[in-house]
DNA sequence: TCACGTAGTATCCTATAGGAAACTACTTCC
DNA sequence: GGAAGTAGTTTCCTATAGGATACTACGTGA
């Protein structure tokens, strides 16, 4: 039996898996999806109504990911010139492109859950 | 101005952060979406051959992210009665439901990069 | 007998992710 | 004047993820 070579150490698969740590690099963490996933389904909120809305995450986290996120034109932070200073997070245009991978997300983990604990 | 109510903190919503707290709990890591995505497209792989096609993983972390993804029932680990004992890892039906996620994590990077290094 | 291939385990180490708590700074309401 | 709401920043701490390396154990072919 011969050595057998890397079956598909080229092109496509590699693309694919580049591609995927794409991906995760800028996705990575425990609440990137969470925040997006808020932020497209309730736009323009303050950084008060995000950390209220999302259960768990604290200021520094909150700030720091909004923070990742801005830079990754996901989210687009304003200031705005209200009587006690406000800021409004909203998702961008090309966030929006994240909205059937959040979904696919939150569709297998509740097929998930629904497969461990029967469906009732 | 009256305090605003907290937006959404019960069902749909809660039940969307349970499920992608779900999928990431299982998902979680640098390398359970490249071993999956392997497995999908290559079945019936063997220890040694997944090591050289996912470029990067060492032993321990294969070994490792393997026996989760066994106990969580996405891959089959069968020992075949092979002259040398060899061992042959396959996805299993559920962890096919993955596939659209994967794809759809490795789409998102693809133009991902293209956004960002201009489409050539 | 020794190198090589199979399939891992075990050990050690470090960087970082992420939580808790306190603090800043500004404004408005009471 | 003090509480409370806005939006964060800073500091400190710890758990864990993950890399590198070495090792086990078994069988085969030269």
């Amino acid at each position: 039996m011969k050595k057998k070579a890397v079956v598909n150490n080229t092109s496509v698969c590699q693309v694919r898996m580049q591609a995927i740590n794409d991906s995760m690099s800028i996705l990575s963490g425990k609440w990137k999806f969470h925040i997006l996933g808020t932020l497209i389904e309730g736009n323009k909120m303050g950084f008060m109504d995000l950390l209220r809305e999302i259960n768990g995450i604290g200021t520094k986290m909150l700030s720091k990911e909004l923070q990742d996120l801005e830079m990754n034109q996901l989210v687009n932070r304003t200031v705005m010139n209200t009587k006690p200073i406000t800021v409004e997070y909203s998702i961008t245009k090309y966030g929006e492109t994240l909205s059937p991978l959040i979904d696919e997300l939150a569709n297998w983990g509740i097929k998930y859950r629904q497969s461990v604990y029967g469906k009732k």
